[in-house]
RNA sequence: GCGGCCAUAGCUCAACUGGUUAGAGCGCCGGACUGUGACUCCGGAGGUUGCCGGUUCGAUCCCGGUUGGCCGCCCCA
């Protein structure tokens, strides 16, 4: 015997039963993404590696250890996306768009890539729905976003889920922060743990974030990001604040919480969920505001705010939540004779352009063997055909959750159906 | 990348301190009314115990490696 073939390591198969819970998400996102009026874009899975290096930051795990990248034929350097922000800004770019318009609103779904450790709600290949809109520094943008997405995480009925927001500064507050916060970190140095003396070192901010108790306190006593930032940015933090509060977005500050991807500025707001399932991969969603990412990339000034969220662990979530989604056959086509089974495949097909789902056995089978089916199917009615039906015009359709058939004329069964099913919605 | 746990049928799990043909429930297929599912009863298929090697008369069980999954750290949606 061959070897059994295996798909990739953090990369999974989707399958019927699974993947209306998916089909589910993305169709709340679109819909609800639409009304606020994004666009939905889609660009390559694949991107000059470059892009990545300059937008979330060569010292970034993401970029330096995560990315795919190869070489193509050519020899030109390609990775697989880590993220949607950076093709979304590089499109956005490319095709001049600021220049047509000056306001600009593009959501997206699909797959990332990172080489991460596997785990519950962690994958190699990941789904993240996202969005980006292009041209507003105001805060009003910010809370517009934030708004989204909690009306897409009600939408999905999907409840305990805290959104934490918070202010990194721009290019003339964040500069002097870093710097107090070095140097309060250094005056404590062996104090901290062994990651948080690297991370002083490479990324500072991500000490206010470390697990560690004593580093957690140290954090604490130390330079509060809010209070250094300058006073435009303390005054867009602030009008963020109180347009969250007026439409009633219920929101923690969180002046510890930091951002893995270098470009973000002021605004960053991260979705957690409590739900155990997720473990320590409770962040369902996550953005923020980067006004210079896109100049940075050499495209206009354009200032920007965007988020993501992990489809993955929305489904997740979903799962736990027990909700149901699949979608049942309204009418299981039955042979009773061989003799008709060819008019039963008109039937079906006929049926099924008039709108209806429709399962049929093609194979055939003996009625009692069908009947199973149709009840494993978890269709609505099973109609019998044969040499009676087809000589009569008359069939019953017989309801599999119980009750008595109903009679009905074999050229009326979809109109009957779609009656029946309304009275019993 | 670091530390720890786990691996038996499609799924959830058994198998007395290594001992003959590795079991059950659910699921799947068929039958118990030759035009009717579900509940019940009967029967069947399905495993070289993740893979490779070692110790042993003998390994699902012990040891090493490997692959995969899970937990914490790192990182992060």
């Amino acid at each position: 015997m061959s070897q059994k073939v295996a798909g990739v390591k953090g990369m999974n198969d989707l399958l019927p039963g699974e993947i209306e819970i998916w089909q589910h998400v993305e169709a709340q996102a679109r819909e609800l993404f639409g009304r606020f009026g994004y666009g939905e874009i889609r660009t390559p899975m694949v991107e000059d590696t470059a892009l990545f290096v300059r937008s979330v930051g060569e010292e970034t795990d993401i970029v330096g250890k995560e990315m795919y990248t190869f070489n193509d034929k050519a020899d030109r350097s390609l990775s697989l996306r880590p993220e949607g922000t950076a093709p979304a800004a590089r499109a956005y770019i490319e095709h001049s768009i600021a220049n047509q318009e000056p306001l600009t609103r593009w959501f997206y779904a699909g797959p990332m890539f990172r080489y991460e450790r596997m785990k519950t709600g962690r994958y190699r290949q990941f789904y993240q729905i996202g969005a980006e809109a292009y041209g507003a520094k105001e805060g009003a943008q910010d809370v517009e976003m934030m708004d989204m997405v909690v009306q897409f995480l009600e939408r999905l009925g999907l409840k305990d889920i805290t959104l934490n927001i918070n202010s990194l500064g721009d290019e003339v507050c964040r500069p002097t922060y870093h710097a107090k916060l070095v140097e309060y970190l250094q005056a404590h140095r062996e104090a901290l743990c062994g990651d948080c003396q690297k991370r002083m070192e490479k990324n500072p901010l991500r000490v206010l974030d470390c697990k560690n108790e004593k580093c957690q306190a140290i954090a604490a006593a130390g330079p509060n990001v809010l209070e250094s930032l300058c006073e435009p940015c303390r005054a867009h933090f602030d009008d963020v604040q109180r347009k969250l509060t007026a439409l009633g977005v219920r929101h923690v500050v969180n002046p510890r919480m930091v951002r893995g991807l270098d470009y973000y500025t002021r605004t960053v707001f991260e979705f957690i969920a409590s739900h155990p399932a997720l473990g320590t991969a409770s962040t369902v969603g996550a953005g923020g505001r980067y006004d210079k990412l896109v100049k940075s990339l050499g495209g206009p000034d354009a200032p920007a705010v965007g988020f993501a969220c992990g489809l993955d662990r929305l489904v997740l979530l979903l799962k736990e939540s027990g909700q149901q989604f699949t979608v049942r056959p309204d009418v299981f086509v039955a042979v009773a004779d061989a003799g008709s089974h060819d008019a039963a495949l008109v039937l079906a097909s006929r049926l099924r352009r008039e709108g209806l789902r429709v399962e049929f056995d093609t194979r055939g089978g003996s009625l009692k063997s069908q009947m199973k089916r149709a009840d494993k199917s978890s269709a609505e009615f099973t109609l019998v055909l044969g040499e009676a039906e087809r000589t009569s015009g008359q069939a019953k359709l017989k309801p599999m959750a119980g009750g008595e058939p109903i009679p009905v004329a074999l050229d009326e069964v979809a109109r009957v159906v779609r009656e029946r099913k309304v009275v019993s919605a």
